[in-house]
RNA sequence: GGGGGAGUGCCCGAGUGGUUAAAGGGGGCGGACUGUAAAUCCGUUGGCGCAGCCUACGUAGGUUCGAAUCCUACCUCCCCCA
C-alpha cells in the first residue's frame, strides 16, 4: 500500500532538524489517519510579541511549520498578545519590561510580516489568544488550574532550579504554562511545535487536552538556532545574531562566518531546502566534490533569499567574492564628508580622521590600528602614526580598516 | 528581625601593603594563513599628539613614605536562620 510510504516521507521532512517528537508513533498514527480521510492536521506555533527584532533563530519553528504546509497541513500561527502581558518565564529574565498594548500591537505586526516570507500566511490561521484568554473567569482559571499539581509543575527545571537557588518565583508564572495549554484546548491542536526550552509548555498543552477528554496533540521540538559564534544560542543580547532586518550583504556575510559544523545545522532548520537536497550537497561536501565554502555559499543565498530575492541573494554572493576572495574595494562605499574649513593650517593628522570617521573611538584606538598594520589609504598601508595630510590630498581616496571596513573622503 | 559572604578592566575571574594599568580565560579588534568574516596561529585590548603623563579595582573618607590590598561609614547584591 502507497499509504505507507506516504507517511514516511511526510514524517522525514517534519523530522528534518527536530530534537524530539513525542509520542513518534502517535504522530505517525495521526498522519496516516490523515491522509486516509484527507483531512489535514492543525499544526499550532505560538509566539510572544515581545521584542521587536527577530532574527534567523525565530525562524527555525516557523521553516518547520512551512514544512507541514507543504505537506497540505493547517498551520496555526497564535500571536501570544494576551500571554505577552505576563512574559514566559522560560528565559529566567526576570527583569522583563512591561509592554504596553501598543508595543505588542507593533510586535504582533512585525511577526506576522517576518512569518509572510517563510510561510504562506494566506492559507495559514493567524489568531491572537487574548480571543479565548480574555473572556475567562476567575473561576475557568481556577478550574484549569486545578488540572495540574504543583509537583508537575515543578518538574520543569528551570522552576525548581529557581526555587533550589533561593530566586524569586512569581505565581503568576506558574500560570504561564496553562495559558499555553489553554490555546491547544481551544484550537483542538493535533501538533504543537516549538523550541526545546519550550517542552514543557509543550507538554503541559498535551496532559491538558487529556485531562478534558480531548485528543492530545504530539510536540515537536526543535534545537536553539546557534549564533554565529557558533556555541551558544542565537540571541541579540549576546550579539551573535543575524537578525531579519539585515541588509542581504551583511545577512549573506554573516552566514558566510558560521563555522563549517554548524552549516549542517542551518541548512536542517532554516534553509528551507529538502532533506534529499540537503544530504546530496552533504555527501557532494565529504567526498570532496564540492568545497565546504561554497556548500556555505549556496546557504548563505538560499537564506537571503527568503529574506529578499533571488537577484540580490546572488549580488550578495558576488560582492562577497569581490571583498573577501579578490580583495577589492566593495562596490558601494560609504562616504564620509570632510570640511577642509576644519582644518585652518591645511593639516589633518590620521589618528584624528580615523576617529572622525568611526574607525576608532579613541585616538589610542587609532594608535594602536596603524601599529598593528590595520590601515591603509588607497590600498596603501599606514605605518606612520604622526602621519599629517592635507585634506585636499584626500578627496576620492579610500580608507580601510581591516579586511572588511571602507570609507569614501570627499571633500565639502 | 538575627548571623555570614561578596562587589576588580567589555564579561568571567586571580590578586590581600610596594616593578600591578592589575595574572588567566572569554569576547572584540588587527595580522598571517586560507576554501569564507570557517578552523588554526600570532599580536593587541583604560585615556592622552604616548620614550612621558593622567585616571582606574562599588561610593566617600582615613591610616601609611606607599593601598585593589588595612580602618570607618554608606550603597548594592547574595547566602543561612527566623
Amino acid at each position: 500500500m502507497d499509504i505507507e510510504k506516504a507517511v514516511s516521507e511526510q514524517m522525514e521532512l517534519i523530522s528534518m532538524g527536530a530534537v524530539e517528537i513525542i509520542p513518534v508513533e502517535e504522530l505517525r498514527e495521526k498522519i496516516k489517519r490523515s491522509i486516509e480521510s484527507s483531512r489535514p492536521l492543525t499544526v499550532k506555533l505560538g509566539v510572544d510579541p515581545t521584542r521587536p527584532d527577530l532574527h534567523l533563530g525565530h525562524s527555525v519553528p516557523l521553516t518547520k511549520l512551512k514544512h507541514f504546509q507543504q505537506l497540505g497541513h493547517q498551520v496555526v500561527l497564535i500571536i501570544g498578545d494576551f500571554t505577552a502581558l505576563i512574559g514566559d518565564p522560560s528565559e529566567q529574565d526576570e527583569t522583563r519590561p512591561v509592554l504596553s498594548p501598543e508595543d505588542v500591537e507593533a510586535n504582533a505586526r512585525t511577526y506576522v510580516e517576518q512569518a509572510s516570507k517563510i510561510i504562506d500566511t494566506s492559507r495559514a490561521r493567524i489568531v491572537r489568544n487574548s480571543e479565548w484568554l480574555a473572556p475567562l473567569s476567575f473561576r475557568d482559571v481556577i478550574q484549569l488550574a486545578s488540572k495540574f499539581t504543583v509537583a508537575r509543575i515543578m518538574e520543569r527545571d528551570d522552576f525548581s532550579r529557581r526555587l533550589k537557588e533561593n530566586r524569586p518565583l512569581g505565581l503568576h508564572e506558574f500560570l504561564y504554562p496553562l495559558m499555553q495549554a489553554y490555546d491547544s484546548v481551544a484550537l483542538d491542536a493535533d501538533v504543537e511545535i516549538g523550541g526545546t526550552d519550550q517542552k514543557f509548555n509543550l507538554l503541559a498543552g498535551r496532559n491538558l487536552q487529556k485531562s478534558l477528554g480531548k485528543s492530545p496533540q504530539c510536540i515537536i521540538t526543535l534545537p536553539l538556532l546557534v549564533g554565529t559564534d557558533g556555541v551558544q544560542k542565537m540571541s541579540k543580547s549576546l550579539s551573535n545574531d543575524i537578525s531579519l532586518t539585515d541588509p542581504p550583504d551583511e545577512m549573506f556575510g554573516k552566514v558566510m562566518s558560521i563555522s563549517d559544523e554548524v552549516m549542517w545545522d542551518y541548512y536542517a532548520l532554516i534553509s528551507g531546502l529538502k532533506p534529499r537536497d540537503i544530504e546530496e550537497i552533504r555527501m557532494a561536501v565529504e567526498a570532496g566534490e564540492i568545497s565546504p565554502r561554497d556548500a556555505k555559499e549556496r546557504l548563505a543565498i538560499e537564506i537571503v533569499k527568503r529574506y529578499y530575492s533571488e537577484k540580490e541573494a546572488f549580488s550578495a554572493a558576488e560582492e562577497f567574492k569581490r571583498i573577501f576572495r579578490e580583495r577589492k574595494v566593495p562596490t558601494e562605499v560609504p562616504v564620509y564628508v570632510l570640511d577642509p574649513a576644519d582644518f585652518p593650517d591645511a593639516k589633518v593628522w590620521i589618528v584624528d580622521l580615523l576617529v572622525r570617521v568611526n574607525f576608532a573611538t579613541t585616538k589610542s584606538e587609532a594608535r594602536r590600528l596603524i601599529h598593528e598594520g590595520g590601515i591603509s589609504i588607497d590600498g596603501e598601508s599606514v605605518r606612520d602614526v604622526n602621519l599629517e595630510v592635507n585634506p585636499q590630498d584626500l578627496k576620492g581616496k579610500i580608507i580601510q580598516k581591516g579586511k572588511r571596513t571602507f570609507i569614501k573622503i570627499e571633500l565639502k
